[in-house]
DNA sequence: CCCCATTCTGACAACGTTGTCCACCCTCTC
DNA sequence: GAGAGGGTGGACAACGTTGTCAGAATGGGG
């Protein structure tokens, strides 16, 4: 005759063994709604019961669990973002600046990479919101964002970063990266420059394909034809960059050898500076994005610098604006570019 | 006689205005546990009934509620991880490590940085306890973790990277800083320096410290005297670093200018590289971390490398053994490290 | 000495999901 | 045609918290 008809209860307690605010308000001698109002603060608690709470409290170890107060409240404190690779050095400081402005709005971060990868973007992001984050920070990977207009629709306040949402209208913060890839040619073209080469990302993404239509206008610009053997759009795993740029540097086309070269980004950038020619400084790059010891090399490295935490902290801050209640139309921001001349931009051409 | 006396309703729908599973089941005309049949995939529902519940799914916009789900289930599915910063090239590729383990078990990553501040890492700890996160992988910066008994106890597994926990037994992935930072002294000194000096972040850091131990012991077992001005510790900001720096190279003391420097880190080897006396290569350089294009600098710096990555990964499958139920004695892991001569180390002493 | 106002406290429902358990319906067999 | 048996579907409780509301206790004034 043992407990047969006890009524459904799991086999272990969850969580371990952690005592619950029944647990407290029994030790203590309270009702359960007490113990409450005393882990929040709410007043209307006489100080002598406010101390047995206390130290029930302390006895058992409580601690509130906020999954519960998730559920029931409506909000989580938490907002997610998702971004290629938190590891880059481009992505790491905006990761950063994301969540000090959360750390100011008493919110946590969950962060997942997406690898450049649409559908693992995709995944996670739906994780999130299936979390029911409050908000998303997203650098965008894939080409179609409309799987999220439910979820924008529901609440869940969305803001892009670095590249802009795909067949979607959405809250963005970007930098001028047409602007500044066209300012960076401009700068080697004013260098004597003629035949200046492009190497960049996966033509699909945004930033990739704005840089290269700022290359594109500075040339036609300054009246300078582009052989199509300057231009290489690709993944940005060194083998590949490489090849291309010593091809184009070699210049086995009919148009002849570049004399300077542009490069699409931080991961490019760091591995256009392995090419014997531009170590020796025979032909001249200007890089997108800063990084750091740019300029402890020889030559010290012309770049477009970007800021990456301020992207990070305009997206965060207009994403808790959202979260305050603005809902006004989706804005784009955009941030400037500054180029910073050290050396590798200003070398003349060697074969004029 | 409006509707007064109906019960306890929130003023406005909770999560915007999601659908529940409740209205996916009115909707497809089923019961509430024939949905979360099919959206769990759970067998025993015939494909027609499932056809028209997906069929209501998709018309509602549902997604589940993991809020919900969790504090059912009593697992989050994600693990914390907190460390000084993020932003840090040494701990980014750490934290992506982490990342993609927690990833491969199904478990999303929610981050903070402490700042290296031990009651910063205390509030974002217990807030990732009361989340009620599965594991916490951790990079202490506070001097006692005692705090965090009662949560291990109540189950959450933690693993601590790169420094042990303080006053406190617990598992540890770290590297050896003490032989690392020996066989980087000893280097120098089978170079032919006697006069060696180094700068490292705080002491109360327990790599600062054991690096400390190991710069002494080196030059202890090579009968070398170490003059107290040679030694620097402090954060690493840079005009504090650069100015140690300075001092020593400069070498007021009685005891002479040094020739060479050991780095504690990779921040304090990047500020020290712009040292003009380490520049022009007349005081050798040997940095505790490896760091990108450190190959390419005059002189290209060597270094005693660890592996961020590798780090990052043990430790999250350490914690996710513990998370499948491993509780024996907690286990102390620890990694070499490898000296990789480039050039800025086997510099001769300028002043014998 | 009673009554009312003012604190303080606790019972109860609800948040949206999952686990348990039972009822039903169909098909198959005798 | 009836009973057995397997396969579906649904009612209900429970997870741990917070909001509502009513009841209890206290104190002061008439």
């Amino acid at each position: 005759m043992a407990d047969t008809a006890r009524p459904t209860r799991p086999a272990r307690r969850r969580y371990g063994l952690r005592p619950t605010m029944k647990d407290v308000a029994a030790r203590a001698g309270v009702g359960l709604k007490t113990v409450s109002r005393v882990v929040n603060g709410e007043p209307g608690v006489t100080p002598d019961t406010e101390r047995r709470v206390q130290e029930a409290i302390t006895a058992l170890g409580f601690r509130r669990n906020d999954s519960a107060r998730i559920l029931r409240k409506g909000r989580t404190s938490s907002i997610g973002l998702v971004l290629e690779d938190l590891a880059d050095p481009f992505y790491a400081p905006l990761s950063r600046a994301v969540e000090e402005v959360a750390r100011a709005h008493g919110a946590l971060l969950i962060n997942g990479s997406s690898a450049e990868d649409g559908e693992r973007e995709r995944e996670l992001v739906l994780a999130l919101c299936a979390r029911r984050v409050d908000g998303l920070v997203i650098i965008p990977a894939g080409d179609d964002h409309r799987y999220l207009e439910p979820e924008i629709a529901a609440g869940v306040a969305t803001v892009f970063v670095d590249r802009p949402a795909a067949r979607m209208e959405a809250d963005a913060v970007l930098s001028r990266s047409f602007e500044g890839a066209r300012e960076g040619v401009a700068h080697l073209i004013a260098h004597g420059h003629r035949r200046i080469g492009f190497i960049g990302d996966l033509p699909r993404i945004h930033t990739a394909a704005e840089r290269l239509r700022g290359y594109r206008a500075a040339m036609a610009e300054a009246g300078l034809p582009v052989d199509e053997s300057w231009v290489a759009l690709g993944p940005t795993d060194p083998g590949r960059v490489r090849a291309d740029a010593e091809r184009m540097v070699a210049g086995p086309g009919a148009a002849g050898p570049v004399t300077a070269l542009l490069t699409g980004n931080n991961r490019v950038t760091v591995t256009v500076v392995r090419v014997p020619a531009v170590r020796e400084g025979r032909v001249a790059l200007v890089g997108f994005d800063d990084f750091e010891l740019a300029d402890l090399l020889t030559p010290p490295v012309t770049v477009i610098a970007q800021e990456p935490a301020l992207l990070g902290r305009k997206a965060a801050e207009l994403l808790f604006r959202r979260l305050e209640g603005a809902d006004d139309a989706p804005r784009r921001v955009e941030l400037p570019t500054r180029l910073v001349p050290r050396g590798s931009g200003e070398i003349p051409p060697s074969h004029p």
